[in-house]
DNA sequence: ATATCAATTGAACAGATATTCAAATATTCA
DNA sequence: TGAATATTTGAATATCTGTTCAATTGATAT
């Protein structure tokens, strides 16, 4: 490859990259935005979401959901408050969760789809 | 509380459960699913996913937006493949990466949607 | 053939994270 | 006040996961 080629193609490339650099958020949304979808991330919070779905629940009722325990749950949830997924109420003794959102919602809809394919 | 009054309430909580129960999808898809929301679950990856909305790149161009190493871009590619995320062609001895989905997108819009808030 | 460049792979290490168990809080009722 | 029930919290542990570094593979050109 001669040595006029070699420089053409290598400003090529770096027009391409300067301009995906560019266009790419800044570092803090990103990082936000993969902490969202970690919290989707495990089995035991998509569990939660998808059993409020259609219903509020309360702790002891979502742990049975699940075969777990109100403890496992609780911890749980405290991250799925943090990230406004879930919100609550107290009625007595008693907690309800329920989605606070409709994101989730279609979050977990096209999570679905895509694994249908 | 009587005690007829505590059998009423713990009925009506066992049929909400049982409903809830029963609309709840497999603990396999719910397993694929924390397991696909995962994937996004990473900066690492999310950058690569975002680097890749517009134009496809080598895994060396992925790794100069990032300011990460081609050793580190290549695992996580990986796993996006494995995924079904991103799909890849050789030319020579490059080999470039692209989204293989619209469910990319759609799901990184969504996110950014509700950080947004 | 061999040198070179791009990408991949494997092993090891460091950091993160979900569950468990025990203890503490909050609320109601007697 | 004291007992009972629902939930939360904290600490400990065991597991998982992303990066690094070195070595390897794949492809091209001399």
């Amino acid at each position: 490859m001669a040595a006029d080629e070699l420089q053409t193609q290598e400003q090529t490339e770096s027009e391409a990259l300067a301009h995906t650099r560019e266009s790419l958020p800044d570092d803090e949304v990103l990082y936000d935005l993969a902490e969202l979808f970690k919290v989707f991330g495990d089995t035991t919070r998509v569990k939660i979401l998808y059993a409020l779905f259609e219903n509020e629940l309360c702790v002891n009722d979502i742990a049975l959901c699940l075969n777990s325990t109100p403890s496992a749950v609780s911890h749980q949830l405290r991250i799925l408050k943090s990230s406004k997924l879930v919100r609550f109420r107290r009625e007595g003794k008693t907690v309800f969760y329920a989605l606070d959102d409709d994101h989730v919602r279609s979050m977990i809809a096209l999570g679905l789809d895509h694994i249908a394919e």
